[in-house]
Order: C-alpha cells, then structure tokens, then sequence
RNA sequence: AGGCGCGUAGCUCAGUUGGUUAGAGCGCUUCCUUGACAUGGAAGAGGUCGGUGGUUCGAAUCCACUCGUGCCUACCA
C-alpha cells in the first residue's frame, strides 16, 4: 500500500470497478449468502430509494452532496445486509429554471425564443440537456453513490411522459381536473402562472397613497388608501365595515371612480378593518386575491352585477402593462393610460390625482411584496384560464396516511408541517405557460369546447370527430412538479404493471429536505395513493439545510456557494473567486462576494477527498433543521481517513507474510492464544457493532459516525494497536500468541472497514484488498461483504475490567509523568503499595503492555507497612503507584498536584454524601442506583484518604 | 397573527424512555520527530446546560412562564 493516504490515487479507480462490475444495480447479491444449505437463495427483503430527482440541466450543490451521502449510507449498508437494494437515479426537466437557461443562451445571440419558434427552440432544449445533462451524472459519481444507473430516468422521456398522460386524463375523466378562469399569481416577464409555493414574499418599502373618491351627490368625498394606485382603474366597489358607523351613511351610494368616469358603489364586508387607515377599502377583484373573495360575496347584487363586466375588471396585459380596449363595448380603460406599464401607469395616474385634487397624501409605507422566485419580477394578481387540479378529495387520504403510521416522519414533528399545509390546501394550478415540459393533454374545438385524451387520435375516437374537424391541442404544459409527483411509481414503469413495480413500490425511505415538503412530498402521498393505492414511502427521512460557516444559507446570488467537486479535488483561491462571482447576475455584489470569500478561504480549498466529504456529511446528519459546514470539521475527518489508511499500514506491516492464523488449506489454526488487549478489542468490538446497528435503526447517521470515530482512534488505535506492539515486537512472545494478536489485528480491521465502508467507501475498499486475504476472507469486493453483527458470546467483561486497570494504571503513570514535567522518554522506576491479590496478579499478567506504555524501567512491591521514600502517587483502585522523587520531582508541584486531585474528589464525595443521607433518596430510588451511589462513595473515600496520607507525609519531609 | 424549532465548553454540535464525574470535533495550553500516522503522540485548561418557578428522592432532560433567536405559513388595503 502506498505510504501516504491519497485520495485522488484510489477513488476513481474504485468506482469504475464497481459500476463496471455491475454491484450498484438491483438484484447485486452480497457475497456468500446466494448459497444456503440446501442451495437455493433465501426470500430477500427490498429496500429501495429514490432520488429526489435534480435539475437534468443544474450542477449539484452542497445540498445534494448531504443529501446523496445520507442516501448512499443507507443503500450500501442495506446492500451489505444481504437485502436486495434499488437506488433509482434520474433527473428532472426543472420547467421554468431550464427554460430560463436556454433563452439566455438565445437572447445573448439577440434573438428571443419567439424568433425560433416552439418547436425549434424545444429542439435546442433538448441539445442543451444532451450537452449538460451528464454534469449531474459525473458529480454523482464522483461522491461515490451507488446508483443503478441502468434504470436512468429523466422525466420528460417516453415513459414517464405516458405516465404524465395517463394521470392527467385519469383525473380529468374523474372531475379531479378542471380548467377555470381565476385569479392566479402571474409572472409578468416570465408569461407565466406560478404556484404559491413559487412566490417569495418579502418586505420592501414603498408608499402608501390615500386617494379622494367623491360621492356622487357633490357632498365630499371618501379616503381609500392603496399601495397600488394605478388598480383604480379596475375597482369595482369601496367597501367598509358593516358594524362601522362612521360610513353607514355611505352605504347604498354611488361613488366617482376618479379618472375613469365611471360610478361604484360603498358596500359593507366583513374583510374590512375599521381601524386600519381610513377604514376604507378600494375593491379590485380582478387584480387583488381578498378583493376577489369581497367581489364573490358581493356579485349577485345589482349594483355589482350591473358595472361592467360583472365588476370583475382585467386591466393588465400579459406584461402587467395596461390593457387595450379592444373587446369592451363600454370602453372601461381611459385611452390615456393605455400601453404604460403598470409602473408607468402608477405615476401617471398619481399624477392625474394630484392635478385634479384627488390626492390626498403620501406616506412611506412598509409592505410585503410578492417576487417569482426565478424571475425577481413583481407577481401579478392576474386573471387567466387555467388547469387545476382538485386537491380536496386528494388531500384526505394522504392526511389519514400520516395520521395512521402508514407514513412515518423523521424526526416525527415534521409531520405537523405537512398536517399544516395539507388541512389547509387549495387547488394545484397545474398549467405553466411556457414551452419546456409536458404539453397539457387537452384540445379545443373551434367553439371552445375542451377535449382530454391520451393523443388527439384517442380524442376523436372516443368523442367520434371525424378527421377534418379542426382541433388544436391546448399550448400549456404542466408544472415540473406534477411529473415529480409521480416519480415513485412512474421510474419503475407504470402504468404498465411491471415486477419492478410489484418488487419496490412502496419505497422504504425518501430522504430529502424540508423545504420542499409540500412541493413534493405531500404530491407524491397524494398521487401515489390515488394511482398505487399505497403509499409511495414508508418513511419520510427530514435532513436539514447545509449553510456556509457563517451559518447563512447558500445561494448563488450570495456567492457562497460550494461546489463538492471543489471540495474533493481542492480549488485555489484565484478560481474559487471566479467561479463564486461569474455565477452573480447583479455587479454590486461582485465585489463583496470576492471579499468575502478571501476571508473566508485565504489559501483556496485543500483537496479532502470525497471520502472526507462524506465522513463530515454524515457527522453532521442531526435532528437539527441547519448543517453548518465548516472546513475545520472536514479538515478532521480527512484526518481521520488519514488514521485509517495508517493504522491499516501498521497492520500489514505486522502480518503481511506472517502468520495470521490461517492454515493453507484456508481453515482458521485453532493453535491461537489470545491476549488480554485482543480479548479486550474484539468485546469492544461487539459493543460498537450493536450501538450501530441501533443508531442505523433510528437513522441516527452522526451517531454512527461518532461512534466509528471513538471506535477507530482511540479503541483501536491509541489502545489496542499500541498494546500489539509489546506482543509482536518481542521475539519471546510465545507463537501461539503472536499469531492470536495478528489475527486479532487484522480480522478486528478488516471488520473496521465493513462497518466504515457505507460512510466512506473507497478508503476502505483500497484497505480491504489488503486486509481481506490475512482475514481469511475471499471476495472481490468489500461493497459486497455482508455488515458486521455483534455476537454476543464474543463479549468478555472480565477482559473489558481488566483492561481498564491497564489503562488506569498507564494513565496514572503519564499524567505524573506530564505533570511533573518528566520527559516522556525517561524510563521510570516505580513502587506499588497497597495492592491486593487480584492488583498483583493483573501486573504480572500485564507487565509487558504496562512497561512499555508507561515507559518503565522497574517496579517494586512494597508492603503496607513499609516506609516509602518521598514519591509522587497515583491510584488504580486502592492501589498506590509511587514514583520516587529523587531529584526528578518537585515537593512544592507534587503537593499542589495531590491537593488539586483531593479538592475534585472532594466535591464529588460531599455531592454523593448528602444524597445518601437524604432518606427520601434512599427510600424511593431504585435500589441499584443507591447501591452505585454507596459504592461510588466508598471508593472516593478511599481515594482522598490516601492521597492526603500521601500529602502529609510529603507534607512532613 | 398562527405554526414549528433552537438557546449545552471560544466555535459547530451530541446527550436515546429524568439516575455518570454533562460528552465529541475544531480551537487553546504544555511537553514530545518513540520503528503506522506531525493529516501524529501524551497530558491539560475550559460549561452555575438562556432565565425564573414548578413536578420529583433526583431535571440539561418533564411542565408553566419569560427573555433571546431562527424558519415556515397567512397577512391590513
């Protein structure tokens, strides 16, 4: 093996192997456990999961990185316990993002995708997705996952677009689709309708501009205040308060609409708060979503029913610029106005206002405004046809799922989330104006009659239109996530009933972050028991949020961002600035960014090595809803990789060619003696073995990584590997001994890396190569090893006792040592009083582990009653270590040094005192924890006993 | 406004159904190139677990209130 741990040199070259080999895809076996006894394979437990399909035209985030490490942990543990694992990879066509994307690339040759034409510029998408498609593809490698890439699906390809189809016709045929003129929030420069979940709303300063409408009757007017003062043109009433005496007199007139010539009415709703401004209220239905509920309470009465349009009035066009009049009888928008965008618009109408003394004043006013999350534009309120999908009916039975276990949340509170949203759910607007996606399945006569089929063959079939009746298919496409929302079931090849189908579905475990729980998850619930009549996962795994060291959340536009690649193969300062400013859309924040990141990075990004990255991802895999990713913490879990790789150097160099146990036939030599250290470490060992598999239980990920950590560092390397070495490097030790402890040593390893691999793969792959023939284990890969289980039998808590009297004692030893300031170098002789039988024996038994990790060069027994010369002192048990001052040691330190100890113990002597003599605590605790508590006493007792005797008589001296 | 969460060592976080001497990584201090590893070894410092009150023999852990903080949802024109 290569002197240094360097991992460049060995991942790739792991990963083509494996996927060349075939061990990510479904139906891998785990070697060894095909045949059982009477040679058939037993029945096997599918466990599968499905990606969370990225962005096919994206690169992956630290997000993914998280993300994809969790999912790879879980499939390759399930893979070692001999279950039969899919991890089904894909991407999705992300609709408007990937739209965007490729306009730019247009609009940078100056042209607009009109210029090309739906069908041409669909074409370019698709190149596009052909050129950038395996960025995705190539990271996901690269981290190490395990994926099956022979089932790759992409969600606009054959197959899931049929499966699109067959919902959408489905739901239709049912009335759980339907198309409808609404409101919906538009996105003026995209030409889109968004969804709720796709508006961000966020504070921003504006003005608030109270407005005179004067009564009718000439006698003054009324004050409405608005912060959008040009939607005066489609106001359809004022309304105020019913139990608001100060207007009832209004009630029942007309009002002058200023600018428009036309009359309102004062109507009395409930939605009015009277003590907010003037207490009254401008109504817009056609452009404000309250405003549209007042209008539906209210359109059945004359004086609503009456104005134009029903009251209901569009002023905008497709870019939220004021609409012509075309289609009206009545001329509703003032010629002046129109074709000004509607921000144009804005000041000329205030301007309007104040020239005609209508105005009555402007205050700086804080409101929330809502901006496309892609676009940043100003949403709309703007009235359109659109497709809807009736979430109602949906909704009940994936709350049920939830409510009664069939779908599980981890951590289970996020499951108040989902109730939340799903309680209080509105219908889906499922149809996107734009080009990129699934085209709505559904065609028009020229009478507007709506046909829904599978293709327009089928729609004339079924509604028997002969060929020559013209029917044009419907130009919108539906939203990305409608296709997501079948990603469960639609991978695995329905509507067909597939084995695939019959085998994973429901999946075991969608592993995904909690912000797109109502996006996604809630979708796929409702779809997977609509059309699987089953859930679509059995358990919903929450993973938090990866910001950056300074806790803030990544994003582009922050410049924070980190590119895993980078942190794998390491970038320098110079290019990481670039990459982090090249991707900023607005200049101001170049500058910034470009500081920030000198700070934050001053020498670039050391290569860590993707088996680092997922050592940190999984440590940092908490119930918390943030993951604060430092580079400190990766920095020590390359470390700990770099412990690995030379812990496993130190073992080959101890039984490389040697005898490790092995007969030739390839039996174990039952001529092994094993060791108090190798009895100690293969109990440890048990121990560890169980914790994890409980922590793999709870999907507890950080839990295991901290307990592989402990286990690794300190278990096995500082304890068990220096205790080897007084075994291997004495050409005394018996060869039966030898031989126990080499084994010890590498089959101990070798389980070491199967219990690491799901975490870190290709360390421990390279490692296992090695380790795996001294083990007595055959096999070409440790991805198909079956995971270590504890055996119980195998458990020695008398070796684990002992031990920890070796180690107690080693301790006492160095921390005098170091305390003391004796170079760690210098043999020691020491004295040993006050020991019993069992003290004795444990030392002649560990002479050689203790002498050579405590460094002595002799030790002498002293009687109770002998007269000690002036030592320094520590105890394992009742057991004195002295170690002669003779010039070595100062009094003054030895005394300060003993007081310290006394005082520490002290405390915790007087605590658990006054707990046993409160008699409530006697009476009531359990029996065993007072017994612990006395035994404790006792021995802490002892303890400041002699370390005070050893203080008088230094005292003395 | 409603919902969810968080507040434990300088920093980032664990702490399973209330019962140890409250832990880890990074950082810090001292010493050490000992034949796996200086990406290392040995030893150590550092916390009244946000505050108050309660339940209990016993609270970081359960309850109430409170302060601080974050996120989500809905928002007053």
């Amino acid at each position: 093996m290569e002197k240094t741990y360097n991992p460049q040199a060995i991942e790739d070259k792991w990963y083509q192997t494996w996927e060349k080999n075939g061990y990510f895809n479904a139906e891998q076996t785990v070697e060894g456990e095909e045949s059982k006894e009477d040679g058939s394979r037993a029945e096997r437990e599918n466990f599968c999961i499905m990606i969370p399909p990225p962005n096919v035209t994206g690169r992956l985030h630290m997000g993914h990185a998280f993300q994809d490490t969790i999912m790879d942990a879980m499939i390759r543990y399930h893979r070692m316990k001999g279950e039969n694992t899919l991890w089904q990879v894909g991407t999705d066509h992300a609709g408007i993002a990937t739209q965007m994307v490729v306009e730019r690339l247009i609009n940078a040759e100056g042209k607009t995708r009109h210029d090309y034409g739906r069908e041409k510029f669909t074409e370019k998408i698709w190149q596009w997705k052909e050129q950038s498609g395996n960025t995705i593809t190539k990271q996901l490698r690269r981290m190490g996952a395990s994926l099956d890439w022979s089932r790759e699906r992409f969600t606009m390809d054959e197959g899931l677009s049929t499966a699109v189809t067959e919902v959408f016709v489905r739901l239709y045929e049912e009335g759980l689709i339907y198309r409808g003129k609404r409101l919906v929030n538009w996105d003026p420069v995209l030409h889109t309708a968004v969804s709720d979940l796709e508006v961000l709303s966020t504070e921003e300063s504006g003005h608030m501009w109270h407005m005179r409408y004067p009564r009718s009757n000439g006698a003054g007017y009324v004050v409405v205040a608005t912060t959008r003062p040009e939607t005066l043109l489609g106001d359809c009433a004022v309304a105020i308060n019913p139990s608001d005496e100060r207007y009832s007199y209004l009630l029942g007139e007309l009002l002058e609409l200023p600018l428009t010539g036309r009359k309102i009415p004062v109507i009395a709703d409930e939605h009015v708060d009277a003590d907010f401004g003037s207490g009254c209220v401008k109504i817009t239905p056609a452009h404000d979503f309250n405003d549209y509920l007042v209008w539906t309470r209210h359109k059945n009465k004359s004086e609503i029913r009456d104005l134009p349009r029903g009251g209901l009035i569009n002023i905008f066009d497709h870019n939220a610029a004021i609409r012509d009049n075309e289609d009206d009888v009545n001329n509703i928008i003032p010629d002046a106005y129109i074709g000004m965008d509607r921000y144009a618009a804005r000041k000329q109408i205030v301007a309007d206002l104040e020239a005609a003394g209508l105005l009555e004043k402007v205050v700086d006013h804080k409101l929330v405004v809502p901006r496309g999350d892609r676009s940043n534009a100003v949403i709309e309120p703007y009235l359109t046809d659109q497709w809807y999908v009736k979430v109602g009916p949906l909704a009940k039975p994936a709350i049920e799922a939830v409510e009664n276990g069939d779908i599980k949340f981890v951590p289970d509170n996020w499951k108040n989330t989902y109730f939340e949203w799903m309680n209080n759910i509105e219908d889906w607007c499922i149809s996107r104006q734009i080009w990129w996606g699934h085209r709505i399945p559904a065609w028009y006569d020229e009478l507007g009659n709506i046909y829904v089929g599978y293709d327009v063959d089928d729609v004339r079939k079924k509604n028997k239109l002969p060929d020559d009746f013209v029917l044009r298919q419907d130009e919108d496409v539906l939203d990305t996530w409608f296709s997501s929302a079948l990603w469960p079931f639609s991978t695995l090849g329905w509507p067909e009933k597939t084995p695939e189908l019959e085998k994973y579905y429901p999946t075991n475990v969608l592993v995904t972050g909690f912000d797109i729980i109502f996006f996604w998850v809630a979708r796929m619930i409702m779809f997977g028991l609509k059309f699987m009549d089953d859930v679509p996962f059995r358990e919903v795994y929450v993973h938090g949020l990866v910001r950056d060291s300074e806790g803030q959340k990544m994003s582009k536009s922050k410049g924070n961002v980190l590119d895993p690649i980078d942190i794998i193969d390491g970038i320098d300062l110079e290019a990481l600035v670039d990459k982090r400013t090249s991707a900023v859309m607005q200049p101001h924040m170049v500058e910034r960014i470009e500081k920030l990141t000198r700070k934050n990075f001053p020498d670039g990004i050391p290569a860590f090595g993707t088996d680092a990255m997922r050592f940190t991802f999984a440590s940092l895999a908490t119930t918390g809803r943030d993951v604060v990713f430092a580079p400190s913490r990766i920095e020590g879990y390359r470390n700990f990789c770099n412990k690995l790789w030379n812990a496993t150097r130190y073992v080959l160099m101890q039984t490389e060619g040697k005898d490790t146990g092995l007969l030739t036939n390839g039996n174990d030599n039952t001529d092994v003696a094993l060791s108090l250290a190798d009895r100690w470490i293969i109990s440890r060992l048990q121990h560890v073995e169980e914790r994890i598999e409980q922590h793999n239980k709870n999907s507890r990920l950080d839990l295991i990584a901290q307990d592989l950590y402990a286990f690794v560092w300190e278990d096995y390397c500082d304890w068990y590997l220096e205790l080897s070495k007084p075994i291997l490097f004495n050409d005394a030790t018996p060869e039966n001994q030898q031989r126990g402890t080499r084994r010890t040593l590498v089959r101990v390893l070798e389980t070491i890396l199967r219990l690491n691999h799901p975490i870190i793969p290709f360390i421990t792959e390279e490692c296992w190569q090695y380790v795996a023939p001294l083990a007595g284990k055959t096999g070409d890969s440790i991805m198909i090893q079956p995971y270590p289980e504890s055996d119980a039998s195998k458990i020695d808590a008398k070796a684990e006792k002992e031990l920890e009297w070796v180690k107690t004692f080693i301790s006492g030893v160095r921390r005098i040592r170091s305390e003391m300031d004796i170079p760690p170098g210098k043999p020691l002789s020491l004295l040993l009083q006050n020991a019993s039988d069992k003290d004795k024996l444990l030392y002649h038994e560990n002479q050689a582990f203790i002498e050579t990790l405590a460094k002595l060069a002799q030790s002498e027994w002293l009687d109770d009653d002998d007269e000690a010369p002036e030592s320094a002192t520590a105890l394992v048990g009742e057991m004195k270590i002295l170690i002669p001052l003779a010039g070595l040691i100062d009094k003054d330190a030895e005394l300060a040094r003993l007081e310290k100890e006394i005082n520490k113990l002290q405390i915790n002597v007087d605590k658990t005192t006054s707990k046993l003599l409160n008699k409530n605590f006697v009476d009531k605790a359990p029996a065993a924890v007072v017994d612990k508590e006395r035994s404790r006493l006792a021995e802490m007792t002892k303890a400041v006993e002699q370390l005070e005797e050893q203080a008088a008589k230094i005292k003395k001296l």
